[in-house]
DNA sequence: TAGTATTATTGTATGTAGTACACAAAATGA
DNA sequence: TCATTTTGTGTACTACATACAATAATACTA
């Protein structure tokens, strides 16, 4: 008995954030039919001498030039007919990237690669819709007990940046100060001497993710929880 | 060019539970090489027109006889040399049943199916400890905020049964009247008329799990904690 | 059958953490 | 300089988690 001819892919959902805009999604306008024309997630076959983890990275460089900071593993979506040509089982994956190191790709129309803002997202190819409605549930789960969330911002960042990215991801209000007593209580962050004003209004603190510090408490066995 | 000759397989690491000897693995002897004579996850490949899900119940039945309660999806493993004939990508479930339903096969030593005490594990296959592992983990998280362990437990329980079913899965001594308390509050429980005396000591209130309830809590955004 | 061991049930006191607020301080712009 | 905006700091109240004790109902045994 030959083997099954089951194909493999890698799919990834990227996700971008920017205070003013909100959580954006990275998508990709195909070129070839099936769905030519039609908007999807990057991604495409996995090669025989490949990791899966390197096939996301390579197609997603590729299609988009990105890299991401951050990129774990999703599900994998097997269903029978979910491509029209040939059975074929993708391994989802989603990113979180800062989307101002790739200004050039993020803002040009008229490449075949553009951020969407996560609330306004066109009709998507194949099975996508399901892939992104996964990763946005995971997204939504996984930012309450990892700090994830910094691989979005910039290095530096005023304390309002974060609270308006909880907001944005987990879609409800927050109180502005009970939120940042339960930050700073968990003591990962480096409040910095400097200040930065946006336009108007009181100048706040530029904070800092301290990495170390978040991995020795979690090595310790202390939980970190929003 | 041709499509890479990439194989799918399924695993699956079944646990089970029983308030003497804890939580235990459903594993496998591999009847052939590689690894012949050793222990493994229950597992092959996926056939051309088959769901994932299927072919994980599929291989479970024909190599265990066992049909799990609960499934669920764990992680995929893509490594290159995971497999040491081919190029074998395995997407791993984890899936949790009533040992009690399947009293035969549990207990015969004789069979090629065997269930082990998840501390007593003997040398595993492939990167099967590596699979096992991530299904631990993966059970002791879910267990804190879905109520899948009913799963393991019998229709009717003992309140000290769910006690000690969470104190063997998180491997903490968690406070009886304290514990009662909170699972009580979550009002997820019907309390029956019965009692059940298991030898000695003060007979015990039988307890079932209201699984109509729960799902129009969680429907309704109300979360489940432990 | 009385006493002992074992397990279940119920309850309370205490501290910590979450929630809902109010007000002062530092910037901008009219 | 006054209104507006945004940040920084504080407080009262409530709810929940934690630690712990006393009583009740069964089995076992002497």
């Amino acid at each position: 008995m030959s083997a099954p001819t089951i194909r493999l892919a890698v799919d990834a959902v990227v996700f971008g954030y920017d205070p003013k805009d909100g959580i954006s999604v990275l998508l990709i306008q195909r070129k070839y039919d099936p769905f030519k024309g039609g908007w999807a997630i990057p991604g495409g076959l996995v090669l025989e001498n490949e990791n899966l983890e390197t096939a996301v990275e390579r197609e997603l460089e590729e299609e988009t030039g990105v890299k991401v900071d951050y990129l774990e593993q999703l599900y994998t979506f097997g269903e029978l007919n979910r491509d029209p040509r040939n059975r074929v089982v993708a391994v989802a994956y989603y990113g979180l990237v800062k989307k101002s190191d790739f200004h050039l790709y993020a803002s040009t129309d008229a490449d075949d690669a553009k951020w969407f803002n996560w609330t306004e997202l066109p009709e998507l190819a194949f099975d996508h819709v399901k892939i992104l409605e996964t990763a946005i549930e995971r997204l939504k789960g996984k930012i309450r007990y990892e700090p994830i969330g910094f691989e979005l911002l910039d290095d530096k960042f005023p304390f309002s940046d974060l609270h308006k990215l909880y907001e944005a991801i987990l879609e409800v209000d927050i109180d502005r100060r009970n939120f940042k007593k339960k930050f700073l209580q968990l003591d990962i962050l480096n409040e910095l001497d400097e200040k930065i004003s946006e336009g108007k209004g009181r100048p706040g603190s530029l904070f800092q993710f301290n990495s170390d510090r978040y991995f020795a408490m979690k090595k310790a066995g202390i939980n970190f929880e929003v």
